[in-house]
DNA sequence: CACTTGACCTGTCCGC
DNA sequence: TGCGGACAGGTCAAGT
């Protein structure tokens, strides 16, 4: 599930807990999430930094190499220290993740003094070891568009994302990472209630007030997740094994049958893009193309 | 080129 | 209670 903001909150916590470790040890459960699992660079390497792009957690290694970890739809990176103390136990959004390894373990990293696990329940997930000069030749890497959050992504930034994706609806485009990085099923909707705009809008039919108040939502709504810790929908948890607390606040996603916040009408799940979509059918409005 | 669909997997939930 | 089918937060490779 996660998407910018449940990366953002993973690295965070990575961050803490990872920089300064060395890997004493690689362990893999299923070849195919760490197909280079027994890389002889491993052993003995020290987390030197994280960093985040996209949806992407990057963990640079000294020796000049990294791991990549996409954690798709249902992956997890979670820090546990061998005295088995819980990072954050009573945490009101607490839930953690209970005993590892479980049954959704792929790879064990022993590291001195704690194990981080990589969970994936549906193996979409994956981690790849690479040179760190080559990061940023990888095609998917170079297609991404702008960070949301960077200075990078402006209106005008959006509306050049957006005019390669006139035939389609916002929703898909927003989907898009090629338009801009980041972005999942969650906060499109989330974004696009903010913003007024239906998903099923066709891209070449926003103007520039939409435009701008798309781009102020999307800023808004996964700012907002962030401080909240990322969402707390089933699979996600951050590096401690705990849930976020976003979908506390979310505006549709998962709301349906649910009273509109802003109008009270009844929040709707429809089907866009071939994904599930929740929106208000009164602040959102089907947009009627007219033509004689 | 741009858009849509299927595939990758496991688990859960819902209706019969 | 069991079983089949739809669906789940992502993204690529195919297809049109």
């Amino acid at each position: 599930m996660p998407e910018l903001p449940e990366v953002e909150t993973v690295c965070r916590g990575l961050r803490q807990l990872l920089v300064g470790r060395t890997i004493q040890s690689v362990t893999s459960l299923w070849t195919k999430s760490f197909p280079q699992s027994d890389h002889p660079v491993l052993p003995g390497a020290a987390f030197e930094s994280v960093e985040r792009r996209a949806k992407l957690v990057i963990l640079h290694l000294d020796r000049g190499f990294s791991l990549l970890v996409h954690l798709k739809m249902t992956g997890q990176l979670v820090f546990v220290s061998d005295s088995g103390e819980r990072f954050g136990a009573g945490h009101p959004s607490g839930s953690l993740v209970d005993h590892l390894p479980d049954r959704s373990t792929r790879i064990v990293f022993k590291l001195d003094g704690a194990r981080l696990y990589f969970n994936d329940q549906r193996k979409f997930g994956w981690i790849q070891l690479l040179p760190d000069n080559e990061i940023a030749d990888l095609t998917f890497v170079r297609k991404l568009g702008p960070e949301p959050l960077s200075g990078a992504f402006t209106c005008t930034s959006l509306a050049d994302g957006l005019r390669r994706r006139k035939g389609t609806t916002i929703k898909a485009a927003l989907l898009d990472q090629t338009v801009l990085a980041g972005i999942g099923n969650i906060y499109a909707d989330e974004a696009l209630w903010t913003a007024g705009l239906h998903p099923a809008r066709r891209v070449a039919s926003l103007d520039d007030t939409d435009i701008e108040r798309l781009h102020g939502a999307i800023r808004r709504v996964l700012s907002i997740s962030i401080e909240a810790g990322g969402s707390s929908s089933r699979n996600y948890v951050n590096a401690e094994g705990k849930r976020g607390a976003y979908l506390d606040f979310a505006e549709v996603f998962r709301r349906q049958g649910q009273a509109c916040r802003r109008c009270g009408t009844t929040i709707i799940k429809t089907r866009v893009a071939g994904r599930g979509t929740h929106l208000c059918p009164h602040c959102q409005k089907e947009f009627i193309d007219w033509q004689e």
